[in-house]
DNA sequence: TTTTATTATGCAAACGTTTGCATAGTTTAA
DNA sequence: TTAAACTATGCAAACGTTTGCATAATAAAA
């Protein structure tokens, strides 16, 4: 034992036995070179030999040195961090796009840290001020739902900071985006239920005050227009925040209608979920009397049964892309931080709860 | 514009339109004050007299300031940031998880960092030495399935970095741990199938390598013998990650032996749900027939037909208590980090895939 | 041999904030 | 009136790393 602490000078000694961290001046004298040699050496820096390098790795080891970030960071003025909001981690759709955010930022060496704004507007505001204290580089935001004015974000656009919005993202504001074709999405659902014969189609929306849901509820509407079906106030079924039971309630009404929908398509797979219990209770069959189709392939969409048919709202990618498009803006360092949209590609995945295609008469 | 402009001093100007951040110094500059009265002005330190906070905070207003916590956090050698290990993101129990970390974290002004170890031992490695440079005051891990080891932690440990583990912890490693009891919990669901009438119950089991599902498995096993029916290897089935396909093909298995179970507990819900679906589709009447018993008490399980008895595995507390835990050790800064393990109590959720106690005969 | 490149290293400042100690000014107590 | 106590502020160092510039040592070219 004494063998071995003679090894270290008395500095040393000293830091050891008081748990200090070994720092790149502890090196430094360690090896008889300066500080910032140490720093070179460790960055990899073209102008240190290679011998010297391997002598500091060796030190490393032998102290235990283990770079101080916060100190690297501040000098070199980056975090390689990027900031996330998102209304509730717990929301499996957010939860995959926060997976889809690390994976891409864990590859392109940032780290993520998240903040829930529990949909409150006041909190995102709370959220949005810690943020711009330098903290990350640039910030990935889903809007919280009461979210209805942006101004807590220029104080990040004023400080550079680059921000990147998903799925509920502001409207009339310059700002980066991922969404997907909302619109389009609803189009492509709704017409599917008309080609697999469906004559009176229904709908669950969620709050039409909210961009995406508003978008959904036009899709529909335009594919019934463009099929020449007339549109009915009556089918049209308007929630809060498209939950389980909001779903119960709203396919209860639909049931008690004279002249009852055979189709439905609902704003996401919860309400979708219930409408088919509802309506499977009610003794009635799943595609054979009345089509359901929901929005965002959650997990159950493939387990409740008749499965169901649904939009994949690309959760993942839109968490991959969101983050590939932060990172470049920080990379970037233009003057002026670009604004680009991106709207990613959604797939209708025709499971049992509607009729194929083909098998209509 | 001239006269506004003139409200600034020549230095200010170029700063703003630089665009470069406003400092503390500019402040001082601007007021002629000293930096560090800015400082403590800025930090309500009590020896600044009240006009002069006012006066700094108008200025800050006026200059647009806002703290570099880099440096600040440099300075005083704190991050106030935990840092999360899970193996997926999208997991729907770890999502909970976090998010009660996160709700914990922020009211007690903490922010939170996360990474996927994806269930691989090398990047829960690789992600271990990335935070231990200083970049968290503590961290929070449930381990990837991979991880047999737990020498990376050491080095965290050696930093005083302090680590509270949750749901899969080392074993054999002397840790702060947050943990149900899954052998009281097994035990608990397995009894209560017992007390409803089931005469031969099987246990679909995860990896038995991984503690909580050995400790599962014991529990199941324990009831069994406690209330003298005799165990059969044939009636437990072993699976890799319990998930809803392995589920399906162990649920077949019991449905294929010649003399079979009524009563199955599984190790969580998506296996119990598989197998409330097999048994479902050749026509045995759930509970009639056959009772299931899940364990999580994940959303599926208020949704699937029949309604599914499981264990509340309290995951959003988990996370609650993980955070408490862990603040707490790092605001102790006590020589020595203690180690503590908090159990949670669960809850048996008895719901219609079981028959309640009441209506056995 | 002298000059010029090249390589390896050191010096010292800088990043923005905080904080222990000192000090000037004011009030209170003796 | 002087000492003591208190209030409000300033000075300067410190935190650990990085980096532009300078320099010493060596190698290559003239």
């Amino acid at each position: 034992m004494i063998f071995k602490l003679a090894l270290f000078n008395a500095n040393d000694c000293i830091k050891i036995m008081l748990k200090k961290r070994i720092t790149i001046k502890d090196l430094a004298r360690e090896l008889g070179y300066a500080p910032s040699t140490i720093s070179r050496a460790l960055n990899n820096h073209p102008g240190i030999s290679k011998k010297t390098k391997e002598e500091v790795q060796k030190a490393v080891k032998k102290l235990g040195y283990t770079q101080n970030s916060i100190a690297s960071n501040f000098r070199k003025n980056t975090m390689l961090s990027i900031g996330i909001i998102v209304p509730r981690i717990g929301i499996h759709f957010h939860s995959l796009v926060i997976s889809g955010i690390e994976e891409m930022a864990y590859m392109r060496k940032y780290n993520v840290t998240i903040f829930q704004s529990q949909d409150s507007l006041d909190r995102e505001k709370e959220i949005a001020k810690i943020l711009q204290t330098k903290m990350v580089d640039g910030i990935i935001v889903c809007l919280a739902l009461e979210t209805n004015n942006y101004d807590h974000f220029n104080q990040l656009k004023d400080n550079k900071v680059p921000v990147v919005f998903y799925d509920r993202v502001p409207e009339n504001y310059e700002a980066s985006k991922i969404v997907i074709n909302d619109y389009q999405s609803a189009y492509k659902a709704t017409e599917h239920l008309i080609s697999s014969g469906c004559k009176r189609i229904a709908h669950i929306s969620g709050n039409p005050e909210v961009s995406i849901y508003k978008e959904r509820l036009k899709g529909y509407k335009a594919a019934l227009v463009k099929h020449n079906i007339p549109l009915d106030e009556k089918l049209i079924e308007y929630t809060k925040d498209l939950n389980y039971d909001e779903g119960v309630y709203s396919a209860k009404k639909f049931l008690n209608l004279e002249h009852k929908p055979d189709g439905i398509f609902c704003a996401n797979d919860y309400t979708a979920v219930s409408t088919i219990q509802v309506f499977k209770k009610a003794n009635y069959s799943i595609p054979g009397d009345i089509s359901v189709v929901g929005f965002s392939n959650y997990p159950i969409s493939r387990i409740i049964e008749p499965t169901l048919t649904t939009i994949n709202d690309r959760a993942f990618e839109m968490g991959q892309a969101a983050a590939n498009l932060l990172i470049r803006q920080i990379e970037e360092k233009s003057e002026i931080i670009s604004s680009e949209t991106v709207v990613l590609e959604t797939e209708l995945i025709i499971r049992d709860s509607s009729k194929s295609f083909n098998s209509h008469k």
